[in-house]
DNA sequence: CGTGTGATTGACGCCTGTCAACGTCTGTGG
DNA sequence: CCACAGACGTTGACAGGCGTCAATCACACG
């Protein structure tokens, strides 16, 4: 079980943004060479807060969740990792334990490149050190604003900001419905609240006609005007 | 006004950890040659949020404070640059606009590197490369660990743990006093709440002897219950 | 000495976290 | 097929943390 067709590197180049799309043929067939791939399935733990880990992931489908546990181990969801996004990479960068846990919340099939790999590549092939360097950079950039939300919106405005970053991330289908499925729990750990919380404030949005709630699934009825409360006093 | 010796990188490399520890010679040179210094006095604006800028600034002495602004104009103080620390290369590895302001609040020395020499750098010395990015992934965790203290701690907790930051960032002296000037609003724009908690937890932690106040002077009595403070359900 | 900025204190009330109880759904085992 | 357990979702009650407003004080500076 958990075999599956391993995905060649040529071919994601073609299907997303690879953080590979800079390498020459030849490097390209050593990261093909070197990678092992395969499915994970949900609940997965991908790495671990804390451990040391000897390599990163490219994402070739699902998704994972990246979350440092808090107080009295309160999950706290850092981002989401997707088709084309790395994983991992961070802390062999900044040589430190990993200092967040990576968990799998839909079936993925990711690749696994050593960290040799990595550093090699950063050496030789300068166009990929600057797209490390720059999913970096912009990882920080969000943070930042992720942290200026947490400090100064309250909790409606915060729910608010993460159904429209969730929408931009995960997109609605035809319906409009949220392509992810979290629980009332996992909702409330984005927005850094209790799980009440979010239950209250979601069926308010419900009565308001901006969302349409449906079990999990989350349908997203009016984008402007849910922008408009994450961005009240702004 | 504002002439002031130019710091020699040379020199700079023996006095701290320097961004530019791993370049030849001839690399030094022409940094030392391509820079511009001067010294920038309390209050003034080095780059504001949403410009673009066209290089980054390496700190010689003096502290400057790095915020967001945020709902009706509030000040987020996402992080203090102080000698050693390079300021404004974020926006420019991501090639976006700077997505926050830096204000002197301590005067400073500062040379200012046109971008053009930190690719052309970057390009030429993996070891300064992998310095950078280093540097952007360490301030990448620590953004994120600051993200889960402001979803989970409350405001108590979030002061003792500045007050501790503080501490290790700029020192205590022989009476260990702080050594960095910040207005009650200042402290109540890091720690994320209004400036009168901030003045009324102030107060708590002296009269249970934990800090003592002399104006804007704070005095750190015990480190030790502070860090319980902050980490008290962790 | 007037003016302005920052610090402090008190009053007040809303937001939001916590606790408890109950409803819903799914899968499992008898 | 039914009973049950367990996870998740929902609702209500309640209290306390913390933000807001207003008044006053302290201090520096022209």
């Amino acid at each position: 079980m958990n075999k599956i067709e391993m995905p060649q590197c040529e071919l994601c180049l073609h299907h997303f943004n690879s953080v590979f799309k800079n390498l020459n043929s030849e490097q390209l067939e050593s990261v093909n060479f070197e990678k092992s791939c395969r499915l994970y399935k949900k609940g997965d733990i991908i790495y671990h807060e804390g451990n040391r880990t000897s390599g990163f992931y490219c994402i070739s489908s699902g998704i994972i969740k990246v979350f440092k546990t808090g107080i009295e181990g309160r999950e706290q969801i850092i981002r989401f990792v997707k088709k084309g996004d790395i994983l991992g990479y961070r802390s062999l960068i900044s040589k430190e334990a990993a200092c967040s846990t990576a968990k799998v919340i839909e079936d993925a099939v990711m690749c696994f490149i050593p960290s040799e790999i990595l550093f090699s590549l950063v050496k030789s092939n300068i166009d990929f050190a600057m797209e490390i360097m720059q999913r970096t950079a912009k990882e920080l950039g969000e943070s930042n604003k992720l942290l200026v939300d947490m400090a100064q919106k309250n909790v409606r405005e915060r729910l608010a900001s993460v159904l429209i970053m969730l929408a931009e991330t995960f997109e609605l289908d035809d319906n409009k419905i949220l392509q992810i499925n979290l629980t009332r729990e996992e909702l409330a750990n984005i927005v850094g609240t209790a799980t009440e919380s979010v239950i209250r404030l979601l069926s308010e949005f419900k009565q308001d006609d901006l969302i349409d709630l449906k079990g999990r699934k989350i349908i997203i009825k009016n984008l402007d005007e849910l922008e408009e409360i994450s961005t009240m006093y702004l």
